[in-house]
This record gives C-alpha cells, structure tokens and sequence, in this order.
DNA sequence: AAATTGTTGGAGGA
DNA sequence: TCCTCCAACAATTT
C-alpha cells in the first residue's frame, strides 16, 4: 500500500487559483498535504530586469492569490520561500517528505533549464513530477510540432496549427477545496544565499536587497509576502495593481460592453487615450496568471456567439490579441535562449545597429552589457530612456512607461521604431531591455518579439513604413491632451506646436511657460521650465535608417551567420553602415541648434526628398557594392 | 512567375 | 472619410 501524496504545488508565474491545470492535477492526487509554495528566483531579484512597478504588481499578485487560498482552507495560504528553486527544493523534498512536485510549464528559455535540473533531481530522489501547459492558449511545444517543428513567426501560421489542434480547452473552474499543508519545520534546512553579481536591478533599491536575508521563511518566519521595503526597493508609481479578484472584476467589465468585445479593433484603439486607456488592460494579468488566457478566450467567445452585429475577426480581434501570444511563445519555445537575442538567433536579421550587445564568448549569450560604438548614440539612447528626446510623442510615452509602467501598444510601437529602424538607429536590444525593466506586463516571449517586429529584424519587414513622431499622434490626438498630462513643461503650449515645439516662435514659447532649450539636464530658467530641443532632424534620420536598412537587408546577414558571429561582418558594411555620410559624421544633432535658432526650421518629413534620395541611393551603392560582388 | 497578403505609415486629394 | 500613391519586404497563393 502506498502512502497517500504528500504534495508541493510551486506557483511560479502562474499566480492564479482558477484554471489552473496544475494546480487541478495536484488535487486530483487526493493529497494528505499540500504546500503552496513560490519561491524567490535570484534570477528574478538579481539577473532579470525589474522595475519597482512589476514588483509591486508582483506582490500584490501574491497577496491576492494568499488570501485566496485561506479564503478556501483557513489552515492554509501561499508560503513564500526566500532560496533558488533549484537548491531549496531537494531540501524540501526531504524535509517534508514530498512525494510529488507539481507546476506549470514553462517554455522561457531559462526556466526550461532550471526547471530540468530541477526534474532531473526530483527523479534522483523518487519524488514524481507532474507538469502541465497552462500559459498559453495551446501548450506552446505542441503548436510548433503542429507548425512542422518550427516556430510560429506569423499569425497565419498560428492559426493554421490551431485549426489542427482544436479548440482552446475549456477554462476549469476554482478549486472547491485545498488540503492543509503538513509541518513547516525547516530545522534540517540551511540557506543557501545567491550570488547577487551582476545585480540589474540596483538602481531600484534605496537600501540593501533584503530577501536573503531574514532566512527561508522571511523575517517574521511565517513565509509571508514580502513588501518592496524588505526588498530594499523604493515605493512603486503606478496605479495599476495587480491580483487575481481584480483581473476578474477587469474581465467582468470588459465581457458586460458586448459592442467593446464583438468588435474590438486594436488598430483603431487610442494610443493616446488614458483614464481610461483605450484597451483593457489585462496584458499584466496574463504575464502573472493572475487571469488565465482561456478563461479570456471563452468569456470572448460567449459574447460573440450572442452578438448579432458584425464582429471583428483575428488578427486584430481580442482573439487575435491572445492568438498574437501564442505566436510568441510558440517562437520562444522553439528558437530557445538564441530568441532573446541577434546572436546565434536563425531567425533575427543582423543589422549593425548602434549600441551592439557584448556576447559572452563561451556561451554565445548577451552579457546585459554593450559596446558604446558613438558616444552621440549613447546620448541619444539615454535621453530616449529618460524622455528627454526632445520629441513630446515619444518622450510622453517614456514618461508614461517609467511612472505606470504600462503604455498602449501602439505607442510602443512609436517608441521602438523611433529607437530602432525608424530614428536614432539604436539596436533593438538595448529598447528591450528597457522595457523588461519598465512595463509591468513583460513577457520575455511577446516583448522581444514585438521588438523584433517593430526593428524589422523578424516577424515583420515592411521598413519603410515608419512611424512619425509627429503625424502619428496628429491622428489620434489633436489637441496634445496626451503630451500635456505627461510632458507638463508643455501643458499650455499652442496646440499648434504641440508635437513640434521647437518650431514655436520665443513669445509663444514665453507665453506658454516653457523654452525650448538645451539637452534636458536643466529643468528651469527662471520661472520658465526648459524642455530639450530633438536630439537631431527626424526627416534626415529616418532617411538614415531606411536606407540603412535597405542595406543590411541586401547583406542578408542573420545572428547566426558566421560573419555576425565572428565579427567579420564589419567587412560587409562601410564604417559609417546606416547609410549616407555626406558629411554629417560629427552628427545631425551638432548642425541642429543652428537651424532650430529662430525657431522656423520646417521639419516636416518628405519635404525635401528627390535630389537626396538620389544621393542616398548612390552612396547606398557604394556602402554595399562589396557584399553584392 | 506573378499576384496577393500581411493586425496598426504618411501625404495628398476627392 | 475614403482612396491612391509612395517605393518596395517576404511569405504564401495562384
């Protein structure tokens, strides 16, 4: 007779008690105890990025799902463990007496390392492990071996598997019932601290990074939550909080507006709206699982099915929203560590952008530390990150994104193109790292897919499409509402010169409280605040790049080419590879304040194309002539 | 081989 | 508001 299961359910990601697969076949076990447990990554702390946002909505994910198992068993509640999965597990096991572990797979190229190592012990010492798909919409291993093993790079692609596949499982209800947990002893337990080296994330603490440090179960010793001042970090900005009791209330309001769902249009949707902002926002919820993906898609459906009106289709319905997920993961899981990178990456045209990443020569991954190849570049990607271009658009959107942590789609749009293919020429990279640290929803799957997409390099290669920083936003919002609430050095600008303000005559500028003046070091000149000139002339920049990556497209170079590996691409480009040089190597920016003196210059894109486009395609000859013979 | 399609560009014109 | 053109990529369909 076996003994009844003594079970560990380890909420990893996944911090949700309804539709939960895992967490299902962890009570199917009909267990004596069960633990559930989270562990403290070090990975997380220390390698990966992350913003005080994301850990406040972390927390509060935490939290919520705690005081959601309690509500179900009053003996029982999520016990959070201060060690790496991979060492404070066996000791568990035995400790305990564990006889299974059970969680929900994950298809991040680390976690499936960690995650095996973690199996591979478990089975060592007799402990059985039940894993289950929960994340996606499809278990994203079985949609690229529907995709003929490879992974999904278009939507059409996707739901071509998924057809084959059938329909998105049914969302299982909340469990009814939860086991109590067994002893907590950790007496033949010691902790194992981690190596905090490299720490991303020091730029967020106001005092010591503390999770280690008051032992396994915490400071209190009772595996509670920690708070962001046991993490050492400073108080989150952002009004949006996390949780599952939230997300569901979001998706209430969201399903109850039948017209919002049936037609929703994610192309039509206002980058520009906030309070409220223009689509649900539910992304962060999904990263977290505090709201399950299949529970969104069948709540979606069951609108559709009673709407009588002409309802929107994938791609740009809210199924195509979540079909769009699983295309990423798909092309996570398949790619693996290569897909967070140019690097070894088949899939990721190599272009030499500015600000390349360094790539450890025995693992061929990217360190997180890059090559300053032009100080001017490295100026232009800190002012990007600290919305201080000089462009209201963008810079409103980074300030967004740093203070709440979430921005609209299509403003990421924006700033990515304007870091990358479509203005300062910045590798995508350096962006996506930006953002990991920043947004509260990033998923490692859709954020550097969507970087990808946005720079051209994969998903997506319509580069001369290129977003303006100023008709853009034009279209959405007239009068700059969007720019005033978050760039308010120009709350009371003319809306005439909302998204070009340098073009603003002085008295305007006066007038209005603001001059537009300098690199936004200085705030204030007097009583007037002081907002940057553009980093440099949008028109001739995007020319740049267009024309850069017209090249590195002719090159055909991809992160897995011998040459992008070895360094001996160099050899294919000319030393000044984004495109014409014609003099401006010290720098469109250098000639600007010049021209922007009187405030007059016209920089309105496509003005003065023809003869330089001329010029640019000879030079564009002559930058590539080699990589052609 | 040619035509079509691809979630989300911009300008100019009717 | 809708249409065409711009100058032009790549995967898929015909």
């Amino acid at each position: 007779m076996s003994k009844a299961p003594r079970v560990i359910y380890w909420f990893r990601t996944d911090l949700r008690l309804h539709d939960s697969p895992a967490l299902a076949a962890a009570l199917d076990l009909k267990p004596e105890c069960l633990y559930p447990i989270w562990t403290w990554d070090p990975h997380y702390v220390y390698r990966a990025r992350v913003g005080v946002n994301r850990w406040q909505f972390l927390i509060d994910c935490q939290n919520d799902l705690s005081q959601g198992i309690t509500r179900i068993n009053k003996n029982s509640k999520l016990l959070v463990l201060r060690e790496a999965p991979q060492t404070l597990l066996p000791k568990l096991f035995k400790e305990w007496r564990i006889t299974h572990l059970v969680f929900e797979k994950d298809t991040d190229a680390y976690a499936r390392e960690r995650d095996d190592k973690i199996c591979e012990i478990a089975n060592e010492m007799g402990v059985r492990v039940i894993t289950k798909s929960g994340r996606t919409l499809y278990d994203s291993d079985l949609l690229v071996k529907t995709n003929h093993g490879k992974p999904t790079m278009t939507i059409a692609q996707v739901q071509a598997a998924a057809a084959k596949l059938g329909k998105v499982a049914e969302p299982l209800p909340p469990p009814t019932h939860l086991p109590d947990f067994g002893d907590l002893s950790l007496e033949g337990v010691e902790q194992e601290k981690p190596q905090p080296e490299p720490d991303f994330n020091r730029t967020h603490r106001t005092g010591d990074e503390g999770s280690y440090e008051g032992g396994i179960a915490g400071p209190k010793g009772d595996f509670s939550v920690p708070t962001l001042e046991e993490l050492g970090l400073q108080e989150a900005t952002t009004p949006h909080r996390g949780g599952e009791s939230l997300a569901l209330q979001i998706l209430e309001g969201v399903i109850s507006n039948e017209t919002f769902t049936a037609t929703f249009s994610k192309p039509s949707t206002a980058p520009t709206a906030f309070e409220p902002q223009s689509t649900c926002l539910t992304s962060p919820h999904l990263h977290f699982g505090s709201l399950s993906c299949r529970l969104f898609w069948h709540k979606v459906q069951e609108v559709l099915d009673k709407y009588k009106g002409k309802a929107s289709e994938p791609p740009t319905s809210l199924h195509g929203q979540l079909l769009f997920r699983d295309m990423y993961f798909g092309a996570q899981a398949a790619i693996g560590y290569p897909f967070a990178q140019t690097a070894m990456n088949d899939h990721c045209r190599f272009v030499p952008w500015h600000l390349p990443s360094k790539v450890d020569e025995k693992t061929g991954l990217i360190t997180g530390e890059y090559e300053v190849d032009d100080p001017q570049k490295e100026e232009w990607f800190n002012r990007w990150r600290d919305g201080k271009t000089g462009f209201p658009w963008i810079d409103a959107l980074m300030r967004q994104l740093a203070l709440e942590g979430w921005i609209h789609h299509l403003g990421r749009h924006a700033v990515a193109c304007f870091l990358t293919r479509g203005g300062c020429y910045i590798h995508w990279e350096r962006g996506a790292e930006v953002f990991e640290e920043l947004l509260i929803d990033h998923e490692t799957a859709c954020n550097v897919g969507n970087w990808q997409w946005l720079s051209c390099v994969a998903f997506y290669s319509q580069y001369y499409r290129c977003y303006s920083p100023i008709a853009f936003p034009q279209k959405w919002d007239k009068e700059g509402a969007f720019v005033r609430r978050y760039v308010p050095e120009l709350k009371d600008m003319p809306t005439k010169y909302i998204y070009e303000p340098w073009k603003a005559p002085i008295q305007d500028q006066k007038k209005a409280g603001v001059l537009i003046k300098g690199d936004g070091e200085q705030e204030k000149e007097g009583d007037l605040s002081l907002y940057p000139k553009p980093i440099f002339d949008f028109p001739k920049q995007r020319e740049i790049c267009i024309n850069g990556l017209k090249g590195a497209y002719s090159v055909g170079l991809h992160g897995d080419s011998p040459k992008v590996l070895d360094g001996t691409w160099k050899e294919m480009f000319d030393d000044d590879a984004e495109g014409p040089t014609e003099g401006h190597k010290g720098g469109p920016a250098g000639s600007l304040d010049e021209e922007h003196a009187h405030n007059t210059e016209d920089l309105n894109p496509h003005k003065s194309t023809p003869s330089k486009k001329r010029g640019a395609q000879t030079t564009l000859e002559n930058t590539f002539k080699k990589a052609r013979t």
